[in-house]
DNA sequence: TTTATGTTTTTTGTCAACAATAAATCATAA
DNA sequence: TTATGATTTATTGTTGACAAAAAACATAAA
């Protein structure tokens, strides 16, 4: 029997904070906005306990910064030579990633990074970018957790979220699909040292 | 006037995060122990609010590990690959502080370090390794902060967090106390080279 | 015995009320 | 007018009760 393919369930406080994060990413929560706990408690029809949770949450991601008693706001940029740092931590971990994964994924597991292509192409058509954004790190980090699970994702996220709130990369379409293109590629014929030469190319 | 330095003020929820971060570290929490919310709130004495924020943040510095609905236990310890990359991204992260630190650091805090290095010669003396632990992160933690504040030490922390569940190095004191040492003193003399070897030495 | 099903117990998730703290407002005096 | 201090308001921190989910247990059929 063909049974379809169950979406993924989410908890209410995972799903609350994806939508914050997208808020962010998006630009609609701007940094250094504050954040009330009341307030998002009634924008997402919950109590305060759940939102607190987030906020810790993505506290820790590195989205948010807190103060005892006074609340969360969005953080702020980077200075340069963080930036400058986190980049070069954020390559070392999607290097390793890529090294894992040589001779390891399945022809299902290349047809899903296909299709999570062919989202991301599709999001530039439609000219939604926060998707673009969502989609791409989904891409990275499909290979990230195939590559060490869950544990090397969470080691990994904040820097991706982190960077994500210094700048909008301005690509092309054609750009930015033709380089995780060439990614994939490169795993498929096992070549690492041109996986690995693009991924250090597309994450700047 | 002279008035007393003020200690550190702690939130509950921290002083509570301290203990378990602690316990992990000497070993009373053993890996894949169950921590169970309420035994937890009944022996620090509060209710099961503060003790679920403690949790969501240990497990975001990836000590804890939480399953929805079905609580958290104490994190298992790391495969010898992920543990090989952490020390590099950990290493990465110190040597940058190091550079940053170079002709930054006044008498004033130079005396602080030294005063961590007695803590730490003091701990090895009284045979309390739990103590040794913490203030050897405590050293660490120092630097990393005054170089790159707040922002550097969360992305810092779980490295050393996480690398504490693996292994207990057995390092004798002389050897331990020596290895900081050579740290102060290069970055004294603004000697970042042999800083940065030193600190490589010694993160392992 | 083993498996499947239903029931009870335990544990986690959510909520709304209350307490403690910080921010804002206002009043007062230099 | 500007500081300073008291008072009010708004916001976060904490709590205990309740709802929902998982785990443990018991029972019955193959």
């Amino acid at each position: 029997m063909n049974v379809r393919k169950p979406n993924k369930i989410l908890s209410v406080k995972d799903q609350i904070a994806d939508q914050i994060r997208s808020d962010i990413i998006s630009g609609d929560l701007a940094p250094n906005t504050k954040l009330n706990e009341k307030e998002m408690a009634e924008r997402f029809g919950v109590s305060r306990g759940p939102i607190r949770d987030v906020i810790l949450q993505l506290s820790k991601e590195g989205l948010l910064i807190s103060k005892n008693n006074c609340g969360a706001s969005v953080n702020s940029i980077l200075e340069p030579k963080l930036q400058k740092l986190m980049i070069k931590l954020r390559r070392d971990i999607e290097v390793y990633a890529i090294e894992q994964l040589k001779d390891k994924l399945t022809e299902k597991e290349f047809t899903e990074l296909d299709a999570l292509l062919a989202a991301l192409q599709s999001a530039f058509d439609t000219e939604d970018y926060t998707e673009v954004t969502k989609t791409d790190i989904a891409f990275h980090r499909y290979l990230i957790n195939k590559a060490g699970g869950d544990e090397l994702v969470n080691l990994w996220y904040p820097y991706v979220m982190r960077m994500r709130l210094n700048y909008k990369r301005i690509t092309s379409s054609t750009e930015c699909v033709a380089e995780h293109k060439l990614i994939i590629d490169a795993l498929r014929r096992s070549d690492i040292s041109s996986a690995s030469k693009a991924i250090r190319a597309n994450v700047r």
